[in-house]
DNA sequence: GGAGGTGACGTACC
DNA sequence: ACCGGTACGTCACCTCC
């Protein structure tokens, strides 16, 4: 039997003593494929050095004994192979262990206790993501599958019989195609709606199913609605809601079956649901119910299609380039679809009027919509990711950050002949942590004021551009001791020299022989160059998406050396990275000023300076110049022009705020950063007159119109004219409510909303305003407190002094106005000083 | 009981 | 715990007089 396949879904079983991989996925002709291999498992042994033969040999023979009998398996160690490797990049000899079960690999790695062993790597992987490196059967890859189709056979226990798929393959030999073909998967959104926000506590009333294959509709139990909807199927009751979902999607068949948070709302309450009316929900296609299993937070696995939540792969690919303040559907939907939830104000169910069951079920079916949206929206990027990490989809869409880094290495280590090296234990973390971080990255001072014609440089991925050009990883670091051995001038000639990354001048050396990090490194790097000009060359929102996605990746690589869980972890590869990345940076702004230009402002990776009648020409010479001078694969950029740039003072007093700026560039848009109108806990009053004054002053050149447009408002606020919502702060709850030291207002606010029954917890955001509390001598901020339905006037002294003065006041400072006496009335302004 | 410093906390920049 | 350092700003909380 040949087949074409597309590995989708993977998961693996154990079979008499042995393991075995069950991959779901597609032929060439779309149908349901399931393929089960298995693949040696081993253990690596590395030895110590100069060890002479005869010792091996006695060792390979007492390992070749190894037998385990527990948890009712028979394990041992089935052959030892001496292999010349590499570890950390040095040559080792390492002796290969093959066992007969992947489960018992650590118990195995327990049992080399011999002292010829120096350490013991390679079991700590997971089976799927070894068998993936052994057998090359990477996730979304098309391959030739040759092998037996199992046709209710009795091997691996009958397997196929209790499967849902067209064909069953015991497989013999994979082969990757060299033509590489699309793949449209089966997409199936679903969304449920209930009467609590606890999981479980209330009854479901309906959930909506929308595929990108037809499939659109919403099943009830509810029968209230005054008129039915085509796409409404009415069920007997929730026990019946719970079968026909199960029987929907298997009707349908989805590849992938997407949810909105569902790890954490909809799959755990329908569980919880099922339980309790005594309804299994069997959508494994193997008949399994979902499993859920618990890290950080909550993931719900369904056997042979992929669980896809696809607000965690958002949160961890897109979050920090979102414009969106919430991840909720509605703020998402609407900043990558162009469209927001329907409207529809939530009550219990109880509380419904026939009229408005129809708008229940609309309201419902569009959750569904915009969630199928965002999973088209996004596929690509998981598409992408997936194939260049090599691990399944379902993981891939629910990974941190560097989780992304490590599969990409582990996944590659074998171009190199590399032994993996181990995760940290809990004590080694904990010692990691202990050591504290390393000095960060150089922020310039500013000046405070408005300039004009501003041009800005910045290094294209900063900090993997000097990983790569300076070899940094921790298998290149020169060992303290090698370092005493060696002469300044072969030091210099053989390694890389970081400058000083602390007040004592610690430098570090890396070797200029290329390491497997920063190789690997610069293959995801090219990749981020070439996606990035598709980008340009094609801008569209998938190509944009795209050369986000592995910006991301690329820019994390510094973040996981520093990570405390990382298997690469380098304190020392870290604290040189950041030497290097304020020494260029430093540089850099030097160079420019020396060129002739004004620079006023730097941080990280840019520099902005002023072109003082300088023309773009002069800029781009001086940019190619600067670039000639950069070691390796280290690029400056261009990153625009700007018409005008506004700089403010801190608060606090006289030295210019970091981080905080606004810009206009040639085609009039605004670039704003730092500035209360770009962080969501202030109000919305605050954030639309500091943005329209913002604008304002850097379109006109001075603040008359911003001026007038702050007088209005102020007269608003004492006229009491301000709409509620304008005045609504919005703050997260970072942690549990019962570990805040300090009361501050929005843990007043959320001690509330808990008294009242409204759910928050951890990670949800509080809304409150401010209110008059006439009958209070109370100065604290917090004993204003009041939740948006709770009556009240707003404050106007606070909403004049601590949020509407702190956010403009130091933008007039600029032109020598001050607010705070217009704000108190004291005294008519004029405009001479504009 | 007000001034002023400090720590807790949240959010943004890169 | 799930990339991390730098920086800003508010508010509560403390000490001091």
């Amino acid at each position: 039997m040949l087949t074409q396949f597309i590995p989708i879904d993977y998961d693996y079983f154990d079979f008499q003593g042995r393991n075995y991989v069950k991959i779901i996925g597609r032929d060439e002709k779309s149908k349901r494929v399931c393929i089960i291999d298995s693949c040696p498992v081993f253990i690596w042994a590395v030895l110590k050095n100069n060890l002479p033969k005869e010792k091996i040999d006695k060792l390979i023979k007492k390992i070749s004994k190894i037998q385990l009998d527990s948890k009712g398996r028979k394990t041992k160690v089935e052959k030892v192979e001496l292999q010349e490797k590499n570890y950390l990049g040095k040559q080792v000899q390492a002796l290969k262990i093959f066992v007969t079960n992947y489960k018992d690999l650590q118990e195995i790695a327990s049992e080399l206790d011999f002292k010829e062993i120096e350490k013991r790597r390679g079991h700590d992987l997971g089976f799927i993501t070894h068998y993936i490196i052994e057998k090359k059967l990477s996730p979304l890859n098309w391959y030739e599958i040759e092998g037996e189709i199992l046709n209710n056979s009795q091997e691996f226990g009958g397997i196929d019989m209790a499967l849902e798929v067209n064909t069953c393959i015991k497989v013999d030999k994979i082969k990757k195609l060299e033509k590489q073909k699309e793949f449209q998967p089966k997409v199936l959104a679903y969304d449920i709606e209930t009467d609590s926000l606890e999981i479980g506590e209330g009854e479901i009333l309906m959930i909506s199913l929308v595929g990108n294959k037809g499939t659109k509709k919403v099943l009830t139990w509810k029968k209230e609605s005054s008129k039915k909807p085509n796409y409404v199927e009415y069920v007997k009751d929730e026990a019946e809601l719970l079968e026909k979902f199960v029987e929907e999607v298997k009707k349908d068949s989805p590849d992938f079956l997407v949810g909105y948070f569902s790890d954490g709302f909809d799959l755990p309450y329908i569980k919880a649901r099922a339980e309790k009316l005594g309804v299994k929900i069997k959508l494994g296609l193997d008949g399994t119910q979902p499993k859920f299993s618990k890290g950080t937070s909550l993931r719900a696995k369904i056997n042979g299609i992929v669980h896809i939540d696809i607000l965690r792969f958002i949160r961890t690919a897109y979050a920090q380039y979102m414009k969106s303040e919430t991840l909720t559907l509605n703020e998402v939907a609407k900043e990558f679809l162009g469209d927001t939830k329907k409207p529809f104000e939530h009550r219990h169910s109880s509380d419904i009027k026939k009229i408005d069951w129809t708008e229940y079920f609309e309201y419902n079916l569009h959750d569904s919509v915009l969630t199928l949206g965002l999973f088209e929206k996004f596929w690509p990027d998981m598409l992408e990711f997936t194939k260049t990490i090599q691990e399944p989809t379902f993981d891939i869409s629910r990974a941190g950050l560097s989780k992304y880094t490590e599969s990409y290495i582990l996944h590659n280590l074998e171009k190199f002949n590399e032994i993996p090296q181990r995760r940290p234990g809990y004590n080694e973390s904990a010692e990691r942590r202990a050591l504290g971080g390393v000095k960060g990255a150089f922020v310039m001072d500013t000046k405070p004021g408005l300039y004009e014609d501003i041009a800005i440089f910045d290094f294209t991925s900063m900090h993997t551009s000097i990983i790569i050009s300076h070899n940094i990883s921790s298998s290149t670091l020169l060992d303290a001791p090698e370092l005493k051995n060696l002469g300044y001038a072969e030091l210099r000639k053989k390694y890389h020299e970081s400058p000083e990354t602390n007040e004592e001048g610690t430098k570090y050396y890396f070797t200029k022989k290329p390491g497997f990090f920063p190789t690997l490194l610069k293959e995801i790097f090219e990749l981020r160059k070439r996606f990035k000009a598709e980008y340009v060359k094609n801008p569209n929102p998938i190509t944009k998406a795209r050369s986000n996605a592995f910006k991301v990746l690329s820019a994390s690589a510094h973040g996981y050396i520093g990570f405390f869980g990382a298997r690469y972890y380098s304190h020392e590869a870290s604290a040189a990275i950041l030497a290097f990345v304020r020494k260029f940076n430093k540089e850099t702004i030097s160079k420019v000023e020396k060129a002739g230009y004004k620079v006023i402002f730097g941080d990280t990776d840019s520099v902005g300076f002023l072109r003082e009648g300088k023309s773009k020409q002069n800029i781009k010479k001086l940019l190619e110049k600067l670039n000639s001078e950069l070691p390796g694969v280290m690029h400056l950029e261009q990153d625009g022009f700007f018409k005008r740039g506004l700089w403010v003072t801190t608060r606090a007093g006289t030295t210019g705020a970091k981080k905080k700026y606004a810009m206009l560039d040639e085609e009039n848009k605004l670039k704003i950063r730092g500035f209360e109108t770009v962080r969501r806990d202030w109000c919305q009053l605050s954030r639309k007159l500091q943005s329209k004054i913002i604008k304002d002053i850097l379109q006109d050149g001075n603040g008359d119109k911003a001026l007038k447009a702050v007088k209005k408002i102020i007269k608003e606020i004492k006229e009491r004219k301000i709409p509620k919502e304008d005045l609504i702060i919005k703050t997260q709850l970072k942690k549990p409510l019962s570990e805040y030291k300090a009361q501050g207002p929005h843990v007043i606010a959320a001690k509330k909303m808990k008294e009242q029954g409204i759910p928050i917890s951890q990670g949800g955001l509080v809304e409150y305003y401010l209110a008059e509390t006439p009958n209070s001598k109370s100065k604290l901020v917090r004993d204003k407190v009041k939740l948006l339905h709770e009556a009240g006037q707003y404050n106007i002294e606070y909403y004049l002094n601590k949020q509407i003065l702190p956010a403009v006041e130091n933008i007039f400072q600029v032109f020598n106005i001050d607010i705070k006496e217009l704000i108190e009335g004291k005294k008519q302004m004029t405009l001479g000083d504009f």
